[in-house]
RNA sequence: GGCGCAUUCGUCUAGCGGCCCAGGACGCCGCCCUCUCAAGGCGGAGAUCGCGGGUUCGAAUCCCGCAUGCGCCA
């Protein structure tokens, strides 16, 4: 049998990171067996549709390297791929089941149902449909339709047994039939319901395998029943831990930034994320944290899922996204970073100048983002904007003439240097240090700020290097003349 | 309220009866390297394995209760 399954989003918002550890297990149980990862948009609930939804939730899919085999842009063998063009099929289905006597149509109002679910909590009854419809007769049934009542199409839930649910990752799990509603399976606008419509879909779409969040499971033998009553035989199902928010909440909206495009906005690389959330619920060994794309199709099974919920933890994805920076090659970290560099400083960038810089940054940032204060300076034109505080810093605070003086020497030895290059910089300033009887790093620290305008900045030679005779040799003027006007 | 699921360092996790008075990672702390910041190296603190009963020569690992958390149902 090959594998069979689908990732279903509703595009009624962005795609968050808990959905999308849901869709990476999927993608990776496909590739793992061979199988098909199919794409299926849920928007049988109309109202919850958002404009635009569905063209980001694909956006995150592919940022993220996830491609589909069937799905609502490509089309497939069991098109079409979007619920809402799908409906004959479910009202095929509910009609079957209420022919064979499996469902009926209901005809009770919101009102009523209101009425009778405030009675139940009253006498702290689990609230539950009364099976009024259930049994009504012909005479009854018709007197509704002369009322042109639209109903709705409920299941007819056995009154007793019960129903088990194998399930993958956590055995089966047994539920009381007494405790199930005769659930809605069309709604009175036509429209199916949740649960009818994903079971009619991956029994068309021929789905083997069912993975889930968690939060599925207690709605699984409504859909184990209905396998029964239409017939079919039922896909096996996985369900999969949850991810929480600090809070320990399931992670949704709430809890700030969690949606997949959010991440590459600030900065986070695509295999990183990956990465972390192919981590959270899932392992594969005792000791490995970096994990790349092939290691996790040819190792990723379902018997190493966790059952327990995991909390998402920003600090680690960070760190692995700092990981993951450092490993790429200098160019192509280039030009993952350009966009943020030229957004952040308001104007395009060079190339080749970036290809220099990169490499004394790429080991300091653990964001993209993080970039433009990493590099801004380079781009700086005319003065740098530092105060005489930070230029001066705790050694040199007392001794303004002293530290315009030290940089009038720098000047001075590196102005006809031959060799514009870090080594022979170094070589004309070190050794200045000892001559002035000061510590080298505060020397350095001094030039660091004239250079940068920071404090802490990537090596300062390869930086003067990297920055130009021209533009190095400017601003320690400039840091000069502040220090003498300053001073006078 | 009913039903269901879960419970190992702050967090992610390893562990599937003896190798564990519990291993790795993030974070935190210290030291080293060092021109700052990072990165890297070394070391440290941090879990009576939710609690209580069993089973067993022996339990984080098996069984039963309880507690707590979360989810679903409206």
């Amino acid at each position: 049998m090959t594998v069979r399954v689908r990732f279903p989003p509703a595009p009624s918002g962005e795609l968050h990171v808990g959905n999308v550890r849901t869709a990476i297990f999927n993608w990776l149980f496909a590739r793992r067996h061979g199988g098909t990862f199919i794409l299926r948009i849920e928007d049988t609930d109309q109202a919850r549709v958002v404009p635009g939804a569905l063209e980001s939730i694909l956006e995150a899919l592919r940022w993220l390297g996830l491609d589909w085999d069937e799905g609502p842009d490509i089309g497939g063998p069991h098109g079409p791929y979007v619920q809402s063009q799908r409906l004959q099929h479910y009202h095929r289905y509910a009609e079957q089941l209420v022919e064979a006597g499996y469902a009926y149509p209901c005809y009770c109002s919101p009102e009523r149902l209101d009425e009778v679910r405030k009675e139940q909590q009253q006498r702290k009854l689990p609230p539950k449909y009364d099976r009024r419809c259930r049994e009504l007769t012909e005479a009854q049934r018709r007197e509704f339709v002369a009322q042109g009542i639209a109903p709705v199409v409920r299941f007819k839930t056995p009154a007793d047994g019960e129903t088990v649910l194998h399930d993958l990752i956590r055995g089966d799990v047994v539920f009381d039939n007494d405790t199930l509603d005769d659930f809605v399976l069309v709604r009175a606008d036509g429209f199916p319901v949740y649960h009818l419509a994903s079971v009619v879909d991956d029994h068309e779409m021929q789905v083997t395998h069912v993975m889930r969040g968690d939060d599925w499971l207690s709605s699984t033998p409504r859909h184990v029943l209905l396998y029964a009553a239409l017939g079919w035989q039922p896909p096996a199902f996985a369900h999969l831990p949850m991810i929480l928010g600090p809070d320990r909440a399931k992670l949704s909206k709430r809890h700030g930034d969690t949606s997949v495009l959010e991440f590459r906005e600030h900065g986070f690389l695509p295999e990183a994320l990956f990465n972390f959330l192919g981590l959270l619920g899932w392992s594969l060994d005792d000791h490995t944290e970096i994990i790349d794309r092939e290691t996790f199709i040819r190792h990723f099974d379902l018997d190493r899922v966790l059952k327990s919920p995991a909390t998402f933890n920003f600090d680690k994805l960070t760190w692995m996204n700092g990981v993951y920076i450092r490993s790429l090659p200098a160019e192509e970290l280039a030009q993952r970073v350009q966009p943020f560099l030229e957004r952040a400083i308001g104007r395009e960038v060079d190339r080749d100048a970036l290809r220099r810089i990169v490499p004394l940054v790429q080991e300091r940032i653990k964001l993209l983002t993080e970039i433009a204060d990493m590099a801004d300076f380079f781009f700086v034109e005319g003065e740098l904007d530092y105060s005489a505080e930070t230029l001066l810093g705790k050694k040199w605070a007392d001794d303004p003439a002293g530290a315009a003086q030290a940089l009038g020497l720098v000047i001075a030895r590196i102005d006809h240097l031959s060799l514009w290059e870090h080594e022979p910089l170094e070589a004309a300033i070190r050794p200045l240090a000892e001559e002035l009887g000061v510590k080298a790093g505060d020397l350095f620290g001094l030039v660091r700020v004239a250079v940068t305008g920071k404090t802490a900045a990537p090596p300062l030679f390869q930086t003067m290097e990297v920055l130009g005779r021209q533009k190095t040799l400017e601003r320690l003027r400039s840091a000069e003349g502040r220090l003498h006007s300053r001073a006078g």
